[in-house]
RNA sequence: GGGGUGGUAGUUAAGUCGGUUAUAACGCCGGCCUGUCACGCCGGAGGCCGCGGGUUCGAGUCCCGUCCACCCCGCCA
């Protein structure tokens, strides 16, 4: 007997509604579940779209249904039979639930073994079992339906950018190692025994060259690799919607991001509470909500207390003030009875948390009737500072207050994480609903650790024009940039800037940098020395593929969205990677490795 | 690099104050069953309690170390 095969599938498991009743079909899948009466079997059979029961009656034939009582979970099979009403018996379960399939021929393509987790989305084995079988976590409709999504969003955004006048173009992942940024992953040179290249952390450096290389609008679907610790919503190597475009400016740019947002979305039936995204600066950013990356489905800014701390006539905020202290409050609409004093002792220990910012303490009050306080300072507070209070944080009746008085690092730190806390304990993150916002006008420069200037975004990213003349000043850390980030929910989804393309706008910034002369020339002397035979003027952006689709999706991992993750230490836990080599490898390229305690 | 949570049958979990033969559900094996849909019923097999050391008459349980997974901080231009 020849085996079926794809040209004779007729349907997928999804396809049969009661008008195919009295078709002979063919489905093909996988066993998903068996019951077995004796004289009837029936089996769910799945394939990537859908669920379908086929049933095995005795009176069609008794060879049949002693092999339909063979059959185990994820067998792999194919049926021929009728399509027959489930009249009574019809289920609202699956979409396919008022038929069923009369089995008249059955096919085993392949027999499993018992499985070590059941496949199914209601049975959560562990992370390290479902990973080490990703094959069959995979099969799990809730996976593989992420898997789906994203596929679609993918192929939404190539038709959008190839309209738009985009061509893809690949650029390489083995790269010249640059310093500064991401750790790199380096990979050994078998040729030049010694040397190494770097898998890209990005493809910023080649897409400019593409600018000056007259392509005028660039995109990939590029994996990046950053040797830096996984989280949650961060893998080693990942995926960006990378693109950039000639003579455009910051709001091109921005236009057209936010149009394949939106349109993306939409395409999935996904809608944004805001339309278009609204534009604030980082540094309203920072003041409103002490971040880069605010989550805005609620509401809940903070605000600038400064100026009463320092005459509120409570000693604790007039000293804080007098030190430079930054004081921000936040005011909690309404459910003033979730706020116990209990409730309020967690919310003291949580903000001291190292790992939220360790404020030294919080201040809170609850807006009573007749406008009246009450809480931790309540006493010290002059009807007059009360009502003042009240008026800045345009609080009422029935409102909590909540007051962080710090170093400006730590307020912004704690009271952004208080945001974020608050509105989860109050239940405002709904992750069906969408948000998003630009963050402009980012700084060019932040201090690290060590007190040096680094960029905040990359090296070539364009100053404020207006700003350029500081850039050799004291005041640099001033100097803003032409540099946004598209933030969702909360989560920073993409960034991107205007690119400097004057070679003395470039040169100024190296050197507020501390990159010499001679080390930019090192560095990126093939990318300057192009600029000097005539580079348009250009743009760009590039778009965290994976944190889309966890919000696209819901995923709460990361790991949700990736056929093949990796563990929070790098591991590949199906394949074993990484492994060592062979010694033979080793001594090729010329390397010895170290034992691990040195 | 630092902090936290977890690891017991193929899987998911329970396991009290340190005490006799380590439980349950699902899965697996055998049997029964023609309307189930996570079918049901009867019976059975299945254990390096992550690994190594220590305390103790006695350790799944207490202590130390270590490995793995996850979450967070640092880090991620």
């Amino acid at each position: 007997m020849a085996f079926y095969s794809l040209k004779d599938r007729t349907h997928d498991c999804s396809a049969l509604r009661a008008s195919d009743i009295d078709s002979e079909v063919i489905l093909m899948g996988w066993v998903a579940a068996r019951r077995n009466f004796g004289g009837a079997v029936f089996v769910d059979l799945r394939d990537r779209s859908g669920t379908t029961q086929i049933v095995f009656l005795s009176e069609k034939s008794e060879d049949l249904l002693s092999s339909a009582q063979t059959l185990r979970f994820e067998d792999v099979i194919a049926v021929r039979g009728r399509v027959i009403s489930r009249g009574d018996n019809a289920t609202e379960k699956i979409a396919t639930g008022a038929i069923e399939v009369e089995v008249e021929e059955l096919q085993v393509f392949s027999q499993s073994d018992p499985l070590p987790f059941p496949v199914r989305n209601d049975v959560n084995a562990s992370l390290e079992t479902r990973l080490k079988y990703r094959y069959l976590d995979l099969r799990r409709p809730e996976i593989q339906n992420n898997i789906i999504t994203r596929s679609r969003f993918v192929s939404f955004v190539r038709n959008y950018l190839v309209q738009n006048g985009f061509l893809e173009i690949e650029t390489p992942y083995m790269v010249k190692y640059t310093p500064g940024g991401a750790r790199n992953f380096l990979v050994p040179s078998r040729i030049n025994r010694g040397n190494f290249y770097a898998l890209a952390e990005s493809p910023q450096i080649y897409k400019q060259l593409l600018m000056v290389a007259g392509m005028e609008k660039y995109f990939q679907i590029a994996k990046c690799f950053r040797d830096e610790d996984p989280r949650q919503d961060r893998q080693l190597e990942f995926t960006q919607i990378d693109l950039e475009m000639s003579f455009a400016d910051e709001n091109d740019i921005m236009n057209l991001v936010e149009g394949m947002i939106l349109h993306g979305f939409s395409s999935l039936g996904l809608e944004f509470m805001n339309n278009p995204f609204p534009k604030i600066t980082w540094e309203d950013a920072m003041r409103l909500y002490g971040c880069d990356k605010p989550d805005t489905r609620f509401d809940m800014p903070h605000v600038v207390l400064d100026s009463f701390a320092a005459k509120s006539g409570i000693g604790i905020l007039e000293s804080a003030a007098e030190q430079g202290s930054l004081i921000k409050g936040i005011c909690v609409k309404g459910e003033q009875e979730r706020f116990s004093r209990k409730t309020i002792d967690q919310l003291t220990e949580f903000v001291k948390k190292e790992e939220i910012g360790g404020a030294k303490g919080l201040i809170w009050l609850k807006h009573g009737p007749d406008n009246t306080f009450t809480g931790s300072v309540s006493k010290l507070l002059t009807e007059e500072k009360s009502h003042e209070l009240m008026k800045l944080l345009d609080s009422k009746d029935g409102d909590t207050i909540f007051i962080v008085a710090d170093k400006p690092s730590v307020t912004h730190k704690v009271m952004d994480n208080l945001r974020r806390h608050l509105a989860a304990f109050l239940n405002l993150t709904d992750n069906k609903k969408y948000s998003a916002l630009w963050v402009v006008r980012f700084p060019m420069f932040e201090q690290n650790s060590e007190g040096d200037w680094v960029s905040c975004h990359h090296p070539f990213t364009h100053p404020v024009p207006e700003h350029v003349s500081m850039l050799d000043s004291e005041s640099k850390g001033d100097v803003r940039a032409l540099a946004y980030d598209l933030v969702i929910n909360g989560n920073e989804v993409g960034g991107g800037s205007v690119r400097i393309h004057n070679p003395e706008t470039q040169a100024t910034v190296f050197k507020a940098l501390g990159i010499s002369d001679d080390e930019a020339q090192r560095l990126f002397g093939f990318l300057l020395e192009a600029f000097r035979y005539g580079v348009p003027p250009h743009a760009g952006f590039a778009a965290g593929l994976d944190r889309l689709s966890m919000l696209i999706t819901g995923a709460d991992s990361i790991r949700d969205v990736i056929a093949f993750p990796k563990t929070v230490t790098g591991a590949d836990l199906l394949t074993g990677a990484p492994t060592p080599v062979i010694e033979k490898q080793l001594n090729e390229l010329g390397i010895t490795v170290k034992p691990t305690d040195s």
